[in-house]
DNA sequence: TCTGTCGTAACAATTAACGTTGCGACTGCC
DNA sequence: GGCAGTCGCAACGTTAATTGTTACGACAGA
């Protein structure tokens, strides 16, 4: 699990867009952000692509082009920004059929998807408490 | 995230050595084990290895071997396979450092660290509430 | 028209999981 | 004592997802 820091990623660059547009700024660019993460430009702008899918950013073309924030901070949970960024499900089933004419192997998908199911779905709601603006705060909180 | 089937694959193995067990067998062989996941011997040794080093199965060698449960499936739940075959934290950090130079890159990965721990901390809780007795009551349940 | 940035495709690099083969080690049974 | 069946484990190939990189057209303000 976890070769996955695309939700990380996310997080860092609404919170990058969010404190840059509060310090007067406009819009925010992929390069920008990607300084700061550390990574490429390229993939800063496909995850924002998908948040912007999502709904929770904007991008202008052109001249003074860039990024900025669709809604406040406040209004955005971690939970919006793993529907938009993590395509799957958290545990995934076989990958090929288990053997049917046993009865583990028959019955075995549907007990785990009904556990696992549960289980995200909490995890949903743990996800669901904390907003954007909660993670800001948790950055500028850091001890320097 | 969720290439990642080890968790339902050794909920299969435990749930089909448990059965096999309650029906008057002393052991089960990995090869019985991946005819029944699909999958090669190999793999099953390799996860029924952790559990075995986690204390919740044991293998016996030589003719006749195979493996046996090392406690009963009531007492074993699903967190204590989880942390046997699930390596790493459930959300990854970004793989090189974030510019520190920048107050988001700076503060971002203590913020998303406590974060996470609490989201894992939940994910284990519900983890815990399932043994691996009532995977095997769901297995058995599931219409044929 | 020029310039800066997005949008996107294409491909390489990296990583983890999974699959397969091979072979030595072990032990009950003949 | 030898045989047969299975584990233990190393080695390597295969597959898939993410990430990194390069390239280039599209767009829009100056």
């Amino acid at each position: 699990m976890s070769a996955n820091s695309r939700l990380t990623i996310a997080a860092h660059a609404l919170a990058w867009i969010g404190l840059y547009q509060r310090q007067g700024h406009e819009v925010a660019t992929s390069e920008q952000i990607a300084t700061s993460a550390n990574t490429n430009p390229v993939v800063i702008r496909r995850l924002l692509g998908e948040l912007r899918r999502a709904g929770l950013v904007e991008s202008r073309r052109g001249a003074g082009a860039g990024w900025s924030l669709a809604r406040e901070l406040e209004s955005m949970t971690l939970l919006d920004v793993y529907e938009a960024v993590e395509p799957g499900p958290l545990f995934a089933m076989h990958r090929t059929t288990p053997d049917q004419e046993c009865v583990v192997g028959h019955g075995i998908q549907p007990a785990m998807q009904g556990i696992y199911e549960g289980i995200e779905e909490t995890l949903r709601q743990e996800l669901a408490r904390v907003t954007l603006e909660n993670v800001l705060r948790d950055v500028l909180a850091a001890p320097r």
